[in-house]
DNA sequence: TATGAATGAGCATTCATTCAT
DNA sequence: CATGAATGAATGCTCATTCAT
């Protein structure tokens, strides 16, 4: 594919970035949310949200290079879009939280955006530190180990 | 100052970027290596870990801007040079788990080198949350919630 | 042509000035060799090195803007490579006082590597001058007189 | 002697390079002009005209650095001025090429400006070879040939 | 007079984007 | 629809020059 040709299809360099990230983000959301309609166990429902992200970027490189590299390159109006479009994401793992809480398997103490921060800021260094070794490694035989980390922090 | 005097004390843009990190990274390790002498609570020392990094972005702006923003638009070559940085202040994380471990307050079953990239992990997306608010709130007001997740992650 | 057009082309500004120069002494030196293969008189053969030289020049003021002007501007590095496009045509200048001592046209005791300077030098300040007021006489009326002149410094 | 105190005394780069180039001419010049007052041989003459030059340029590397070399990167403006220092050193060598026409030693058919590029153009390469050599070897032991080859090239 | 830290205009190069084919 | 040569704004860096001390 030529250089010109991609602008028939994405407006620039930014919205195919952008472009990628809503795609990937879309299907792991959409996927983790049919999930969620059948799992009403707040543990098995966190290491759905883990597993995956992880599959989705554990089995797609260069998808992980656009979100654990390429992405990180932005200027503030991009990183506003990354936002919004991370926040379903997001949202899924406050549901999570609130949902363990409310059934008790969750400690009620924890501040849900900060117990976001620990899963999402952990699954984010796992798949960066992966990436930037060239992949080498199975990403997806960390999850059960991470997962059992994330679930430890923050049950009774 | 204009743009051809920071070329006197710097050799590149990079250079710049890397001794401000360097020079960060080393006054937090050296902080917390005086501390460790003294101290030999694992889950103090986790504490400890935690918090002397946040005073140390939470309390300077600038530095965090670079160290969560300027420094993740780097290049390869760069990023080894950051991974060089960085590697004393990860030795100091793993130093605690392990020691955590060998003292039977963490459970003895956790990995390491993943444990080790949930605490970074945590502190560093708490921290980039922070930076891309435009450090509207006060940091440090974080530490004993995220220091607490920790340590429930990873105590027995 | 835009400015970052020039860099399809060519590696650097460098490359440019070296391939310029490169290209014109490359034909230069093949249309002496193909002549000189069936001249066998060295005053003649001199004249020939000093037209084709002129001729090239004289005829394209652009390339001698290159050659006597900006190519004057390199720095160490690249005079190297000056030296190594040129050396074909030292070469020739040499092989003809060589031809023409041997058969006794020219005097045996003028030291080659000297005489070469003669007439390189001669040439490269009748060139430079003509550049420097513009180009503004034609610099083929004064082949005849150049050589009768280094002519003149060699023969017996 | 530090950067700035060049400009208590010079008005700019140019202008240290321009007064080290119009001193030492200057020199050269007069020295030339006080021995042409006792000698009227024009071979002799001439032979005095190259030796003195080269004496300069020869035992002061910095000085063939300068005229060889900086003054060489100089612009259009710059470039005039150097033209205009140089003149009387120009007319030195038409002086003696005149002087050996009318005396009957030098050819009467020999133009003096172009004559005088074989002059100085020969000098030049001679010097500039010896400079870009590093200053490997004793320039004055050239000039006996370089001589010769200028007198054979004039004289009748 | 002398200093040398600070300056900023100038320049080579890159790379996301365009547009004639 | 697709191409890829051409574009030129943006940027990192240099170096001749200035000026407060």
């Amino acid at each position: 594919m030529a250089d010109g040709t991609v602008y028939l299809y994405f407006k620039n360099k930014e919205d195919v970035l952008i472009s990628i990230l809503a795609d990937a983000i879309g299907r792991v959301v959409a996927e983790i949310e049919e999930r969620f309609k059948t799992e009403s166990d707040p543990i098995r429902k966190l290491h759905y949200l883990v597993s995956v992200y992880f599959e989705k970027l554990g089995t797609d490189k260069n998808l992980a290079l656009v979100t654990q590299i390429h992405l990180r390159q932005s200027d503030q109006a991009m990183r506003r879009q990354i936002g919004d479009i991370i926040r379903p994401y997001y949202g899924l793992i406050d549901h999570v939280l609130r949902d363990g809480i409310e059934k008790g398997v969750f400690r009620p103490e924890i501040d849900p955006r900060i117990a976001r921060r620990l899963v999402f800021g952990t699954m984010d260094e796992t798949i960066t530190a992966w990436v930037l070794t060239g992949a080498k490694y199975n990403l997806l035989g960390l999850i059960d180990q991470v997962v059992d980390l994330l679930v430890h922090a923050m049950k009774k």
